[in-house]
DNA sequence: TGTAACTGTTATGTAGCTAAACAATCTGAT
DNA sequence: ATCAGATTGTTTAGCTACATAACAGTTACA
């Protein structure tokens, strides 16, 4: 009761969780502003991103490293794909798949979009070390491995 | 290149944005399952759980302590609102603004949640250590603040 | 050979916001 | 005392980012 008035998040404070969430809201808007109308969403972004590290992943394996659902890939990536920087290819030996391979376009896009990326991340963590950066990047990975492993 | 396929996350491992958009989902999704169908939503429970602890607080007051537009609290006010778990009270000396204030079975219902988001909080957090969890919350305070401030 | 599992896809729905406009109300400078 | 400008709650419309359920085609395997 010392000071009623000052923090209006007097109950909310104790809850790990409500500061995770306004983290990642602040986070995200700042990389929708640094990206601008002609940038990736962070979704699509991501997806791009497995696709350069792991050329061939199939729709399904990206949908489950990306923690998402299948249903939610398709549009993701048929805009990629509409755009020229991934392409759907055919696997021989089993007609169901389709190996996602970024095209030169995608990979040069990525390249640039990396940079920008880079920056927002640099504003956005500014507040914080190396060391700290580590620190949040264990603690983060913890939280994501305690819990369910989606 | 040492080991090119086993980590689907090649490139996303080194943007902490990711990670805590991943640390974020896991979290949020823990929330809902804990919560049930019975349960509040994380915004309508913080709404909630701002208007315990700052009793009178106004409709545009809680929008900038949680960051969200005005117009996106009507909704969740009236939420609660006809739950019977708050009010709007009038506010001599200006017609505009209303009072927020939690009714009886509202401040019960938050202690009651209270409780369930503890449970929800231990579970998802029960790989870190209290010092920890400390550190993961001074940590995601400052990003919040290094950023714009919403 | 038949059944179960998996793939990509579609359709539909929902949560959780934002932006823009509005009337009512308040503030403050002149 | 008045009038421009700001603020409040509200409505409407729209958007993003998902999830769920069903489906036909394909594969694996007992």
């Amino acid at each position: 009761m010392s000071e009623p008035e000052t923090d209006p998040e007097i109950l909310l404070r104790d809850f790990l969780g409500y500061h995770l969430k306004r983290a990642y809201v602040t986070v995200h808007a700042d990389f929708r502003d640094i990206m601008g109308d002609a940038g990736l969403s962070t979704r699509v972004f991501s997806a791009l991103a497995m696709v350069v590290g792991q050329q061939g992943i199939t729709q399904s394996e990206l949908a489950r490293a990306l923690g998402v659902e299948r249903s939610g890939m398709v549009a993701l990536i048929d805009e990629l794909e509409s755009a020229d920087l991934i392409r759907r290819d055919p696997v021989p030996g089993d007609r169901r798949v389709q190996a996602l391979q970024p095209t030169g376009r995608g990979i040069a896009r990525f390249d640039a979009l990396v940079a920008l990326v880079r920056a927002h991340e640099a504003r956005c963590f500014a507040g914080l070390d190396d060391t700290e950066k580590d620190t949040l990047l264990r603690l983060l990975h913890k939280v994501r491995a305690g819990g369910n492993s989606t």
